[in-house]
Parts: C-alpha cells; sequence; structure tokens
DNA sequence: CTGCCGCGATGAACCGATTCAAACCAGAGC
DNA sequence: GCTCTGGTTTGAATCGGTTCATCGCGGCAG
C-alpha cells in the first residue's frame, strides 16, 4: 500500500472522472444510482480515505472546531468538552482540544495554532475578559463563542451561567442554615468566573439583611484541590474559625474537605462546606458536598451548536448571549442539625 | 478585514516573489537578512497567518497528531493527555483528542476521521486488543503508537506501564497488612489493563504461599465512580464481608470508599481499599486512598515523543515496546491498625 | 425526420503554499 | 574586460479535491 491512494486511482478503478467520484462523495443525489454504486465499489475495495486538507483548501470550508478551555483537569471542563464533542461530530466536525491552563501567554499560542488550521470556528473561555484572542479572530473570520463567560459586546456570541445568581444561592443556603461567620474561597483575581460568584455571595448577605462582615473573603492562587488544601489549613490555624465556608469551585471544597477532616473538624456540624460546578466527585467524597450545579454538558452543546450556526450562514447571523441558570443541591456537608426544640 | 491575507499579499507588500516569502517562513537562513525583515514587517502589518492545510497539501508532512483515549471523564487520560499536549506543542503540533468513551464503534469513527485529517501519527488506547484500528492506521501510513497498552508486535510502539505489577503490589500489600479475604473490583471483560492487574494480584496470593480462594473476582459494567458505588452496595449486602478490596482503578475505589463510609463501616479497620492510577482525587478523598502511582505524564510524553520520531524517519526507525514501572503509594486506607502487643 | 430538452458525466481551472531548476547579480580572479 | 563563483531571488509546476461550464446522448414533441 506504498503510493497514497487518490481519487483518480478511484476514478480509474471505476471507469469514471475524478469530477464524478467528487460527486459521488459530496452530492451522491446527482450521479446516476448505478455509477455511484460502481464508485463505492471502487472506494471499498481500494481503501480510499478523503484528503481533507485539500478538500478544505479548495472548498474554503474546514469540518474543524477549536476548543479553548482553563484546564483539562478539571471535570468541569471535561464535560463541557464532551457536549461540545457530542454536538460537533453529529454535525460531522472534529474538535481540537487546548489547554490554556490559565495562561494568556499559551491561549495565544493555541489561538493563533487554530487560526493557521482555518478551523470552522471556535470555542473559548478566555483567561482575561478583554477579549483579545476573541477579536484576533474575528478579524480573520473565524467564528468565536465565548464559554462561560458572558459579554455585553453585541457582535460577539456567548454561553454563560449566571455565576452572581449561583454565588447567592449558596451564601442564602448557608445563612438560612444558620451560619454566622462564612468565608468565601475565591480564585486569583482575574478569573471572572470567581469574582462573579463573590458578587453573588455579597447579594445573599444584604439581601437576608446581615451586616456585610458576616462575609469574608480568602483568595487562592489557583482553583484546584492543592490550594483547597492549603486554604483549609490555614482556616483551621485560626483563632476564631469560621463555621461555613464556600468554596469558588469544588476542587478547592474537596481540597479544604480533607485538609478540615482530617483535622477532626466535624462537617458539617463544626463548619458547612458549599462548592461550585457539582463535579462528580463532590457527590462521591466521603461526605457528600452542596455544590452548586451547572448544566455542563448542555453548555458545550449549545456552544458547539451556535459556532457551527453562526459560521454556516455569517451573513444573516444574530449574534445571542445566552445565560444558563445554576441550581444549588444540598447534601450533607452543609446540612446543620437543627437546635432541639425546633420544629 | 474581509479578503483572507495571502502569501501573495505580503509578496507584493514586500516587493519580493511568493518564493522568497515562502523561504522566510521556512528556511529563513538562506534569505537576504535585509529581505526577510522586509518580509517580517510585511507579514506583522497585515497580520499574515499561514494556512497550514494548503502548506500540508504541498508539502506532504502535517503538523496534527491524533489522541484516542477511553474516557476523557477520568483524571488518569487528562493527565496522560496533557503530557502528550506538552511534547507535541514543544514539537510544533496541535493535538487533535478523542474520546472513544470505550465503544469500538466511536473509536472507528474518530480514526477514519484521523486518517482523513492525515494527521502525522496517532496515540491510541485501544478499546480491544485486537489492534484493527492501528493496524489500518499503518497500512495508510500513519505512525501509530498504543498508550497504555502493550504489544507483543514487533512492527508496532507502545508504552505501557507494567499493570501485573502493578497488582502484585498491591495484593502483596494488602496481604502483608494482614487481609485475608480480598475482593478485586475488575471492569467489563474485554479491559486488558483490568485484566492484567488481575492476574498481577493472583501472583502475589501464589507467591505468599496462600490459597488462591484468599482473592475473590467481582466484575464491575464500567470503570468509573457509579459503578464503585454499586459495587460496594453488593459487598455490604452480604453476610461475610471481605477485609480488603483493591479496585482496578481510583474512580471504583472512591465510588466504593463513599458506599461503605456512609454504611459506616470503619476503613481501614473494618475493610482496606487499595486503588489504582493514583489520581489527585485519591490523596483528597476523606480517607486517603492507597493507589498503585502510574507516570501517567510520562507516559504521554514519551509516547509522544515515539509518533514523532517515528513519522519524521519512518525507514530507519526502529520499533520500540517501553514498559514503566508502576509504584505503590500507601495511605491511610489500607494501613491497618498493629494488633497490640506486637512490635 | 428533426430539433430540443435535460439528465449525467466530463475535465480543466483553481484553492494557497512549497519546491526547485533556472535566472540573476556582485565581486573575485585572471 | 571577461569568466567564474556563491549567495539570492524568481516563477512556474505541483499537491488532491472541488467546481462548473460544457458535452453526449436518449427520448419526446412537432
Amino acid at each position: 500500500m506504498k503510493p497514497p491512494i487518490g481519487i483518480r486511482d478511484v476514478a480509474l478503478r471505476a471507469d469514471v472522472s475524478v469530477g464524478t467520484v467528487s460527486n459521488v462523495l459530496n452530492r451522491p443525489d446527482v450521479v446516476a444510482a448505478a455509477t455511484r454504486e460502481r464508485v463505492l465499489a471502487a472506494i471499498a475495495a481500494l481503501g480510499y480515505v478523503r484528503n481533507e486538507p485539500a478538500r478544505q483548501l479548495r472548498s474554503g470550508t474546514a469540518r474543524t472546531l477549536g476548543l479553548v478551555v482553563l484546564d483539562v483537569g478539571n471535570p468541569f471542563f471535561t464535560d463541557v468538552a464532551r457536549g461540545v464533542e457530542e454536538a460537533a461530530s453529529e454535525a460531522g466536525h472534529a474538535v481540537i482540544l487546548c489547554n490554556s491552563g490559565e495562561s494568556a501567554d499559551r491561549e495565544r499560542g493555541h489561538v493563533e495554532l487554530l487560526a493557521a488550521q482555518r478551523v470552522h470556528g471556535v470555542l473559548i473561555t478566555p483567561v482575561r475578559s478583554g477579549q483579545a484572542s476573541p477579536r484576533w479572530l474575528r478579524e480573520r473570520g473565524i467564528s468565536v463563542v465565548l464559554l462561560d463567560h458572558p459579554t455585553a459586546e453585541p457582535d460577539l456570541c456567548s454561553v454563560a451561567v449566571d455565576d452572581r445568581h449561583g454565588g447567592e444561592l449558596a451564601v442564602t443556603h448557608l445563612l438560612a442554615e444558620g451560619c454566622e461567620r462564612i468565608v468565601m474561597v475565591t480564585g486569583p483575581a482575574g478569573v471572572h468566573q470567581a469574582a462573579e460568584r463573590h458578587r453573588g455571595a455579597r447579594d445573599a448577605v444584604r439581601l437576608a439583611g446581615r451586616p456585610p462582615d458576616v462575609l469574608e473573603v480568602l483568595p487562592a492562587p489557583a482553583l484546584n484541590v492543592a490550594c483547597g488544601l492549603r486554604a483549609g489549613e490555614q482556616l483551621l490555624a485560626r483563632a476564631v474559625r469560621p463555621d461555613a465556608v464556600f468554596c469558588a469551585n469544588d476542587l478547592l471544597a474537596l481540597g479544604l474537605l480533607q485538609a478540615t477532616v482530617r483535622a477532626g473538624v466535624r462537617v458539617p456540624e463544626d463548619l458547612a462546606i458549599v462548592g461550585y460546578d457539582d463535579i462528580d466527585f463532590a457527590a462521591a467524597a466521603a461526605v457528600p458536598l452542596t455544590s452548586v450545579r451547572q448544566p455542563r454538558h448542555e453548555l458545550g452543546r449549545t456552544a458547539a451548536a451556535l459556532v457551527i450556526a453562526e459560521s454556516q450562514a455569517p451573513a444573516e447571523h444574530e449574534h445571542r448571549q445566552l445565560v444558563f441558570m445554576p441550581e444549588l443541591v444540598v447534601r450533607e456537608s452543609s446540612r446543620r442539625p437543627r437546635r432541639a426544640g425546633w420544629p
């Protein structure tokens, strides 16, 4: 099988022209049934596989999507990615998955690479909100959808979840459970999602008519398990411990849970914990974790659908900013025992 | 920025021929410094981005790798993928990540798609051991490396971890801790890795001079948290419970741990648990999980390096079958208290 | 019998970058 | 002054499909 099989080889064997073979592949209906069968037989016999880059070069349309996420190690993003992949392959597209690792430089590198590949469209969770990468792509005629990140710009599609509302849900719940000293563990300063969740948390305090100092902030350098552990140790070292922690992310919450349980702190009796994302490991933790669920799969699916729609009809495309609603899932980690005598 | 910028536009602006622009891009050393600067300036001014598919068509060499894994939801594979991505981008390659979800049909679909893309090489953790997909790719001139799967075939590269030895380590440890009734929770029948770990487990029993019925097998329908939960419930329902469980995978182990802890079983006093893969969540579990660590990152890196090496010099390439050694990481979940009076 | 119609098939031009034989040019050597 | 040399630059051919104007042919109306 040394010489690669091309469309000419197929044409030769089926005794038709190359144009006809191409038609069988792309517009089977214009080819007579008998001819079509003959060509398909030749394709099968030779084991021909279409050269996609050549097709793309001539036709100008790619069958590839780019997906740039903040952290492939975070199950939230892998679930989003699965949704994207599902919708993409239904539409006959491949997905190039890139991991920016929360680094703007790496994001930039991946975006340039995707542009060079002339992908059909790009789904991106930007590292920073400035939208440099999305703009750069659009200037080069590539459709972009912001993923898990809202935008006010009317000329950009976005799919997001209402993080502010999610934060509000979490803290409202903690206040209702009778918590008095809540710490929110957020991410690094630039992370938009974490900042919004914090705003929502403050809203909840205000709406409950409580003084602002009920809620304190503890920033973590990254949104992963290791940083959660460290945050937990910091809190344990305090003279006055909080009675509840709201983490910007389940990874942080799981790390924090580990640190506290190991130190003998009872969860939720001594300390209530709420996470965010409701990843599968949250329910599977030894103390099942209360968390704010996001429709991750739907998020990926709709983002992919939007970018495919946009790139197929760029002219009459209406840019849309979709916002999904999060949902609180209460589990053991935040269910405080009612005081005796209460109903 | 309506009309896409091509190499001709750059040539025109820099007042050189298209050949020279191409040389600046691919063999900068043959171009005079002054000319080179002029061309680079034009590229920057116009915001030119190379059309990779066109390059690939003419030159015949792609800058893209395909990676097909069993389950992107499993942190083991995402860590492997990170290693692959790291090595690939150092060599200037993009990675198309595909998820077979342990389905042979989906694997086949992805493999055909990668072949159509004319990727430079493919790294694949095959769903079945028959090697249909790898062979099919090789017949079409695409380099293949088996990932996390050994092979006896001398004409295929592979990178694997000694699963049999890993299984032996795990069960030897449990026996040394004094466990008498061990259950191994394996995966579905076809999964090669799980089967090897089971063989290793039996080796351990034999080498310790114990009767074979010390070790019992409980197959799970898939290697995920949900199946681990179910397996745990099954074991709890038994009249005679085992005193140790070895899971083919950390996801199973975490699910099982959750089920048992929730039911009030003490880990490790009543039940010792050992997992496999040593994913980050294993250490962060409420009862830190003893596990068999695999060099996942290295696995990905070396596999990528191998496939790049093979596809760059297919002629003199020597196929290699690499096997890494796993390592037991003992944590709380299997550390049984010594009986009083012992040293 | 002739002319027209339309379905199917044809094949050459083309997409954008790479490649390479050939042209070009400046300076060295005779 | 002329040739030779080595470093640069040129431009046409090329990669493998897609596209589309064109052609062949059988059937049908006039």
